[in-house]
DNA sequence: GTCTATAATTGGATAGAC
DNA sequence: GTCTATCCAATTATAGAC
């Protein structure tokens, strides 16, 4: 009979319709562990890092995580599910107010915001994709593509409006979550976030969709 | 007494200078053991592969690995090693012909290409940082710092000359080098790489850098 | 240089008291 | 829910024959 443990993250991501705000929730234990992890992760790697080790970072003993979750696996999954489900809220911004440029404005924006918020978790997540289970990674990497195509409909539509000017929607969308992503590869606490968001619109939406600002 | 091996990866690297074209070496069989290697690295994860799963995919024993590396690590390292290394030969192009967008068009060109050519030693490289051993990463960085610096170089002598738009070439150096960095991650061997590096090109040089093309 | 066999250690996970 | 103590599986790396 299998004791009772915390909520299997899965069931979390099961309620979570894209494209629906997620919930703001209190901040438990799990939700500290995670965190702590993913500083460890960072830092160190999934690999290198011991259930002791994440426990130390947290201040308990490494069997008294198995009080929040089932495995090491799930402590990675549980930081890859926020990564990636957190920001499909901010898809939102696509259905708001304005053009196609306003809107990828404003959700290029919120990317880059949140990342510098969530910047190890971010990179974490990004990172171990290949630690996690083929179930887990499969649920992470759809609400990725999700993300994606939505981001490709939108440059897709400011092309058909003469707004953005590009060859392929999907290329340039692909390139557009690289470029934002990559920060998180280097991105250092003391950064500027209002400069780095003005740089991030500026290298995107005019750069890479070679949109015009009209005079 | 240390027993005779294969050579250590670190006195080849101490031998290249940065700028000078790498030697063309003849292919030996810790080549084939590395590149068997990394294909299993990138599809499953250093942390997840065995000694056992990369003999096997070269057609030997676990134990007959360490006739050509000391470790596993060292195979992750001669893969980051060359990852880095080779690309440094690239960098005559930026003394070469032309101005700073024809020198940086060709440059990005022979990027694009050459990580075509390597996608999944290039993707080890870069996701497996964290699992190399701190000397051996920071002899890694250290070389990425370099062709990062001299990115940024052209970049300030093109915006010089008016022929490029930035407001910090440091860090549209960053955003080029990111931008094509994550083409490792998502390209498949089906991809047109003529396209590929026109697309790049244009990301890049028109994009990030808003040079104008003149009519 | 490759093999079989095995040493040695790490590290995820569990048992059961408190 | 946290602890101490421990199990046990996995795996890096070595020994020594061929």
């Amino acid at each position: 009979m299998e004791p009772l443990r915390a909520d299997d993250p899965t069931a979390v991501a099961a309620e979570v319709v894209p494209g629906r705000v997620a919930q703001e929730r209190p901040r438990t234990r799990r939700d500290e562990i995670a965190e702590a992890a993913a500083r460890y992760f960072a830092e160190h790697g999934y690999a290198n890092a011991g259930m002791r080790d994440i426990a130390e970072a947290v201040g308990m003993r490494g069997a008294s995580l198995y009080n929040h979750f089932h495995s090491k696996e799930e402590i990675l999954y549980a930081i890859a599910l926020r990564m990636t489900e957190d920001p499909q809220a901010d898809l939102l911004l696509l259905d708001g107010e304005g053009g196609p440029v306003q809107r990828l404005t404003g959700l290029v924006e919120a990317h880059v915001r949140r990342l510098a918020r969530h910047r190890v978790e971010h990179l974490v997540a990004l990172r171990e994709l290949s630690a996690l289970t083929p179930e887990h990674r499969r649920i992470v990497t759809d609400y990725r593509k999700y993300y994606q195509r939505r981001i490709r409909d939108v440059i897709e539509a400011g092309a058909r409006m003469g707004v953005f000017e590009v060859r392929d929607a999907h290329q340039s969308a692909i390139a557009v979550l690289d470029l934002m992503n990559g920060i998180s590869w280097w991105l250092r606490d003391d950064h500027d976030v209002d400069q780095l968001v003005d740089d991030y619109v500026d290298f995107t939406i005019r750069g890479v969709l070679h949109h015009q600002v009209r005079s």
